[in-house]
DNA sequence: ATAAATCCGAACCGTACCGTACGGTACAAA
DNA sequence: TTTGTACCGTACGGTACGGTTCGGATTTAT
């Protein structure tokens, strides 16, 4: 049975063939460099040596492949574990500058900018697979570690606040300021923001001035 | 002369006639209503009541109306300027959250949340005219009037920082967070969030916890 | 070795849309 | 009245791309 079946129900726990993944790297290829337009399947096909017909068998349609595309690479995105439950404070704290720093090196990184631009773009079509794909595989799971690390800087009182949610939005914030969109829009980042270890150790300062016990 | 002209020189000082507005506004309408992909010649054209010819007189091409929707709806934002010079602190702090809550008001705005869509589909395109008029025109206005206004707060050691955009940012993070994102992604914003006046107090709270005097 | 399944490459069709051309209309100035 | 200008509506060419089909090659299983 060819995968748009199981696309249409939001590629849950697919496991792709080497060969599918090869040519879905390709795509990001394509995608990081021209965006959605250079994604064309008969280009793919070309770049990626495969023939478009294998491309429809595996992924349906357009839509399908660029869903699977999505799918792949919010399945390799994999933030570290938080190494250890014993901790003191010291090491608390450069877990969440830790965190930080991945949250920003992730949505810094070319591909997940080719990706959003990708999703933002088809997210006004009827149903918005990509979005919703990009919500919850990508920040959503972001979001839950995130929580659940702040929920644990709250038990050892080290932090103090009332919603983990709000809390970690708040972390975001102050990480990620307005660098997102402007990178989305085609700036390119400071020296500065390009720091990545220094805007995250900066942010959690302040948000220990905020949230501090 | 046609506009296309002025067009490739970034739609500066241009006013567009009557007309010519009222195509824009309803372009802006099938902007709005289905993303790029909606705004066609022919569509604009049929439910603008105008001729394609005329569209491709007054823009040249599809990307001279592109840009020349850009800058019509960024020429329309304008912030209320600050009241007056003078201002006990009570009422610059208000001065802030009104700050604040209109730009949320703008960011999170249909209107703009669909120009944001397209100018960061149409980013990855080799010149970008989209993703640099919406910059300028739009954050960077918007960032130079925030600095401004707290200039002013440390002037009058309401405030304290070093440097001005750097708070600015901190302030667009503490307000806007992950929201922007979350909407240009087509995620619903929640009832909470869509309480502006609220998210900005809030935010004026503790912007003021990191930079009050 | 042979049959089956998979895949490549290329040709092909239908469609959607950009851009242009052309005929017809309303109106203002000479 | 005539002439010029701006505009509308529509039809058409060109093109790019999504999706399908088919022959032949390669791989895999038996």
């Amino acid at each position: 049975m060819s995968l748009s079946a199981v696309a249409e129900t939001e590629f849950e726990d697919i496991a792709f063939t080497p060969r599918q993944e090869a040519v879905l790297e390709c795509a990001l290829g394509l995608l990081v460099e021209g965006g959605e337009k250079a994604l064309t399947t008969a280009g793919l096909a070309r770049t990626a040596n495969c023939s478009k017909e294998s491309l429809y068998k595996w992924f349906g349609d357009r839509d399908g492949l660029l869903a699977a595309v999505v799918a792949y690479q919010a399945n390799k995105v994999h933030f570290p574990p938080e190494s250890g439950a014993t901790a003191d404070e010291a090491t608390f704290r450069a877990h969440l500058t830790a965190f930080a720093t991945e949250l920003l090196a992730v949505l810094f990184g070319e591909t997940s900018v080719a990706l959003n631009r990708l999703s933002i773009g088809q997210s006004n079509r009827d149903d918005n697979r990509l979005g919703r794909l990009l919500l919850v595989r990508g920040k959503h799971m972001i979001s839950a570690k995130a929580r659940a690390l702040l929920e644990a800087g709250r038990h050892r009182n080290y932090l103090k606040f009332d919603d983990a949610e709000e809390a970690y939005q708040v972390l975001y914030g102050l990480a990620v300021r307005d660098v997102h969109i402007r990178l989305l829009l085609g700036e390119k980042a400071s020296d500065e923001e390009r720091d990545l270890e220094g805007q995250a150790k900066v942010a959690v300062d302040r948000f220990y001035k905020l949230f501090g016990a």
